[in-house]
DNA sequence: TATGAATACCTTGTATCGCAAGGTACCCGA
DNA sequence: TCGGGTACCTTGCGATACAAGGTATTCATA
């Protein structure tokens, strides 16, 4: 069906700005992500998350440390750097800039 | 700079929404549709812009008819079809969807 | 000790899509 | 008749989401 797909389109372009929105609040590993952007309703792939923080990461967006679990391997917990912050608040602008298209078109 | 890839890519997802929601007013062709959202703050170019129409016209979503104009060769106009209205009743939903996730993130 | 399940990290291949650049066709005035 | 403006479309490239598959660590249990 082709809305899905569409739908799938306009999620796609917010998925890095989602992702960087949740690491504002809290330092965060893969699953963790995973599973709190999916409480959002915005559903994430490991396949797309890795990547996606290993070219943040490339960036300078973001960086990590690695923490014991209580149960299983340890784990990458990733963080905003300064440039993190600084890129994360241009987004904030750009997304008010696309709610103010929207409203626009639809007015 | 990478903020503005991320920006780009912010709006890429929201580009076939904002033409259906811009043909939802009033029938377009190409040069009107690139006008149009540009005045609305989301820039488009024709390389991307006809082979989308292409797209949502073999899908079904789109129709268009010829129209003659004073100045220069005819003109596409499209129109959105029946199914074109569904499809955008359900982008809408989505929007609403994509706006309450970041909502609850920058929560 | 061995082994299997769970957890966590990452890579590869494919499909989609926006964009830059280039191409064709039509109209009209000089 | 010819050049500029307008309009439509295609091709090649790069970026990226996703599906599938792979490796490593930990721990319980046989």
């Amino acid at each position: 069906m082709n809305t899905d797909n569409t739908k799938s389109q306009m999620r796609k372009g917010m998925l890095e700005y989602c992702i960087m929105l949740l690491l504002r609040r809290q330092p965060c590993y893969a699953n963790d992500i995973i599973q709190k952007l999916h409480e959002a309703d915005m559903i994430v792939m490991e396949g797309t998350l890795y990547p996606l923080l290993s070219r943040l990461k490339r960036d300078g967006l973001l960086g990590y440390e690695w923490r014991e679990s209580t149960q299983g391997p340890p784990r990458k917990y990733y963080v905003l750097t300064p440039d993190g912050h600084e890129a994360l608040a241009q987004l904030d602008a750009s997304w008010e800039e696309i709610q103010r298209t929207v409203s626009i078109l639809k007015s």
